[in-house]
Order: C-alpha cells, then structure tokens, then sequence
DNA sequence: TTTAATTAAATTGCGTACAATTTAATTGCT
DNA sequence: AGCAATTAAATTGTACGCAATTTAATTAAA
C-alpha cells in the first residue's frame, strides 16, 4: 500500500513517520559507536569533528576554520566552540587565531590528534565485525539517506 | 563499487559514514519541522510524545505511564521526566501517581492537550505540500531506516 | 515475614543543538 | 578616509539525551 493512499488517522501514528525512525535510529547508531568512543575518549560529535580534521590533513595547506568545520558536519559554533575547547584540553588540537584574519580561529591537530587516527580503523573494524554488519546493505541506505539529506539541505536553502 | 572494497582511508571519510548521514538528515527533518511545531508550540521530542499519547487514546482503557512512553519513543525517564513537566504547564497533559503502584505516573491528556492534534494534520498536509515531498519515496525510505533501527535495537539487547 | 532484590521515577551532571545576541574584525561604499 | 554593513566566534539561555545515582514502592526469597 502506498503511503499517499494512507488514511488520515494514520498519517500521525508514530511507526509511520519517518522523522521519528530517523531520530530513533541515529541515536541507536550512536549507541552502538559508544564503547568505541570510549576507548577513543571521545563523545560522538567530537569523532566526527576529529574525521573531518583528519581528512582536512590530507590536502593541506590550509588550516580549516571552525566556519569550515561547522559547514562540514552542518553545526554552529555556538555547538563547536565548547566543543573544540574540550578537544583542546584533551591535548588533541589546538585552536589560534588566524594572523590574517582576526576573526577566524584556525584548527590544528597536535601530534597525539593525529595518532588517535591509527586507534580507530581496527577499534572500527571490530565493531563492524561484531554486529555482523552487512557493508553493501549499510553503503546502500548511506547513499539514499544521503538524497534526503541533500533534498532537505537545498529546501532549507 | 562495494562499501567493502573501500581503502582503508576511505573508510573515514567523513562522506562514507552512514552514522553521520543519519545524524545528519535527523537534524535537518527536525529543522524542516520547527515552522510547524512552532505554531504548536512544541520542541520535537515534545510533539513525539503528544504523537504517542494521542494514539493511546484509540486504544483505551489503560493510561499510559512514563515507562510505556518511553519504551515508545526510546527514551529514559532522565530525559521524559522534565519534558512531561513542560507539557503539564503548558496544560496539555497531567501526571499523576498510579493508584495501584505509586511507583508509576500516569499520563492523561487533558482537553487541550487532545484539541490540539486536530491542529497537525492540515498543518502536516501544507509541509509535505510545500516541499513537494514523494510520500511513496519517504514511506520507501522509512521502511528501510526502520529494518536498520530493527537490527540495532536488536544488537543493543 | 523480615529482608533482599527489583522496579519506576526523579535527580544530578555533562555535553551537545540551536536560536538569539554580542563582540570584534573586515569589507564595501561613498 | 570614514562609516555602514557584513562576517566569524563567542556567549547566553533553553531543552534535550543519557549515564549514574538516589528515592520510594513493590516483589521475591529465605
């Protein structure tokens, strides 16, 4: 049955929205990430912040600016300066104003930053392992998850 | 190509990350809400919990308690005990102490708390309209994000 | 049946999210 | 150059999430 043909009264049942299956699974998915993030001594937001640092390290030279990590993982720096400072005081990445403009904050990843990159591959792997995830059925949904992600991205403008 | 050919480096790119993904559209579905739930005046989680409590009503007699609704929504009583607070002063529900079993609350709608489901659904109908949302595509996708919050559930005891 | 174990909410504490405002620096305009 | 508009972070305040603990009530067990 089409979800357009669904009575009216069921268009409000919990079970059939996909907001709330969205909300639900992101957070189980979190969950699951946690006794690796543990290990790694990181909450779930602070890993994705260190991946996309990680990343950035490949194709220097420029440093990323918390606007450029904020339109990366889609956060603003009202969530990513307490954030940050906490990775700071972690000793994971130190953060600097920019010389030439004032108003940025530069990120730099210190040298333990960078080697808790090598913790995570293996701690990951035992993780996909142990669930017995299925990597074709994940990329799958990770690619129409994504559509939505854009259609809502571009009608947010 | 197969998620499961990925080199090494590929699989923490920020990009292939269906954890992210998911975090991510979450958010963005929840913000494409906030119009709507702002003439409610309801947060989300708020309007997750009216959405359990008006489909309880269907099926009396039975109230609800904190534990049933959280089971619902997968959420603890550490996050559903000061959000019912807020919804009691906003007059839409009432929380009261099991006669039976003074452990349990039990949660009852009141008369504006029951009105203002007949608010959402016109107000649903103009969102959905607005963003020329696929209902079949959304109901295609929840379907699958909710096989995947399944095996998680699952996993997670 | 008295006590031990379990259960349901509430509480505490920390870390996000995010709207709204503030501060400081830079850019654009005239 | 001088001033208005814009921009990047930081700050403030509210509301989650969730781990961990506490409190009070109920059930189970010896």
């Amino acid at each position: 049955m089409s979800q357009a043909s669904l009575h009216v009264d069921e268009g409000l049942q919990l079970d059939n929205q996909l907001c709330f299956k969205l909300y639900a699974a992101s957070r189980a998915v979190i969950r699951a990430y946690k006794p690796m993030l543990d290990q790694l001594g990181l909450t779930y937001p602070q890993y994705l912040a260190m991946l996309v640092l990680w990343e950035w390290q490949q194709q220097p030279p420029a440093l990323p600016t918390v606007k450029a990590l904020g339109e990366r993982l889609l956060l603003d720096s009202g969530t990513l300066t307490p954030l940050l400072k906490r990775l700071e005081q972690q000793g994971l990445l130190q953060r600097k104003r920019s010389a030439s403009d004032e108003r940025e904050v530069h990120l730099a990843l210190t040298p333990a930053g960078c080697a808790l990159r090598e913790q995570v591959l293996p701690l990951k792997s035992q993780l996909l392992c142990e669930r017995g995830v299925d990597l074709d059925q994940v990329a799958a949904l990770r690619s129409q998850v994504g559509v939505l992600l854009d259609q809502f991205m571009a009608l947010n403008h």
